[in-house]
DNA sequence: TTATACTGACTGACCAGTCAGTCAGTATTT
DNA sequence: AAATACTGACTGACTGGTCAGTCAGTATAA
């Protein structure tokens, strides 16, 4: 029976099922794959977009150039694989805490260690300073980040506030119409590290704190 | 008489006085420099430095692309230049904005004119994002605008915060220490309508104005 | 043996910066 | 005033280097 369901791999089973069974040659050919992506997420990271080489990424994969566009149409379809693979999972949690009943204020709190731990202590930051930095002259990435990224934490994040200002959670209505408020500091947080920080360093998890207490009209002293 | 003053621009003068007289060559040349610092304000606006070709400022100024290296060192003394003459008198406004005796209500109000008039409505928010993009790929860049601009608008700005605060003009001290909370929504209004404005138009005053009114803990209905 | 994965030299396109030569404008001589 | 000598601003073809994507040929699994 092992030859019969082996053979199953290839020829009569239409396409969608026959991903059964990898055998050495499918395997060593994933395994490949995972690893171009993840030598692309560090050259991505530390180049740009636009600088990044694809002899470099082959190189750091330890893989011929050809065969990264055997896996990928071309730089740009590697880079968006990146993007979902990185940014996915921190999608789903987010919308998920959104979803969650949980005191507004609780989850302002858990965001930011959220921030501080799962993206500006990972490579998802880089990911975040790409699209920012690179965006503009590659509006198809930053389509497609707005698409599966954006939009869907937008959206989470506005019927969460809104409820906030039903229940009397937050006293400042305007950040429903503008959540935008609400990630600034996150966003200005990765852009000045990557510019200024030799000059003047930024404590991350301080700034954010500070923002939330001003957000939910909290005093402190300095 | 004639004849001796006539003589002197070239010949006998030391060379530190002889820039009088302007001369026909003199006048051509100078306004040849503008012509290239104001194509290249262009071409870099729309291009972003790195992807800004010499050849098309050339040709947009009406000049050769040799002209272009007779005035400016290279591509990157071109943009400090630029950034230099775009940016200095909004540093020096700015800066007496804050040494004024003015309340900080009064103050933020005007900010927020003058970002929206004179920064997000001219090529002034191409510059600061051409310097948060291309930043981080060209660190000189990064330093020469922390050096010309940013220090400069921090220190006014923490000063003027600082004084605030003893003041009870308002009640977050945080800001003091982190006069970036000031300008994020600021800095994110530039990002955001380079990325995403065609799927998400963002009306900036109205952000920056709730913004404000979050700071200086005003409620108000959205 | 056949099908498939893989390789890496090669192509074509791009572009910052250079430099030998030109010529308008300025100084000097007659 | 006119002829002559000189200067340096200006030009644009060229160089040297970069890099995404291709494809004919090779290795390997089935």
């Amino acid at each position: 029976m092992a030859t019969a369901s082996k053979r199953k791999t290839a020829s009569s089973a239409p396409a969608a099922i026959r991903q059964k069974t990898p055998g050495a040659r499918a395997i060593r050919s994933a395994a490949r794959r995972e690893a171009i992506l993840h030598a692309a997420l560090d050259e991505f990271s530390a180049r740009g977009f636009a600088a990044a080489r694809i002899d470099d990424v082959a190189k750091r994969a330890g893989v011929a150039k050809g065969t990264i566009y055997l896996h990928f149409r071309d730089k740009e379809a590697l880079f968006q694989e990146i993007v979902r693979s990185v940014m996915g999972p921190l999608v789903g949690t987010l919308e998920g805490v959104f979803a969650a009943d949980i005191p507004l204020r609780t989850i302002a709190d858990q965001i930011v260690e959220l921030f501080v731990r799962e993206v500006f202590g990972t490579r998802r930051k880089d990911i975040i300073r790409l699209i920012m930095t690179e965006g503009p002259r590659f509006p198809k990435l930053a389509e497609f980040y707005y698409r599966e990224v954006l939009s869907r934490i937008l959206a989470g994040a506005r019927a969460r506030l809104r409820r906030a200002v039903e229940r009397g959670e937050i006293s400042h209505a305007a950040l429903a119409r503008f959540p935008q408020l609400v990630a600034a500091p996150a966003m200005l947080a990765i852009i000045w590290t990557g510019l200024f920080d030799r000059f003047e360093p930024l404590d991350v998890r301080e700034l954010l704190r500070a923002h939330m207490n001003i957000l939910f009209g909290e005093r402190k002293a300095a």
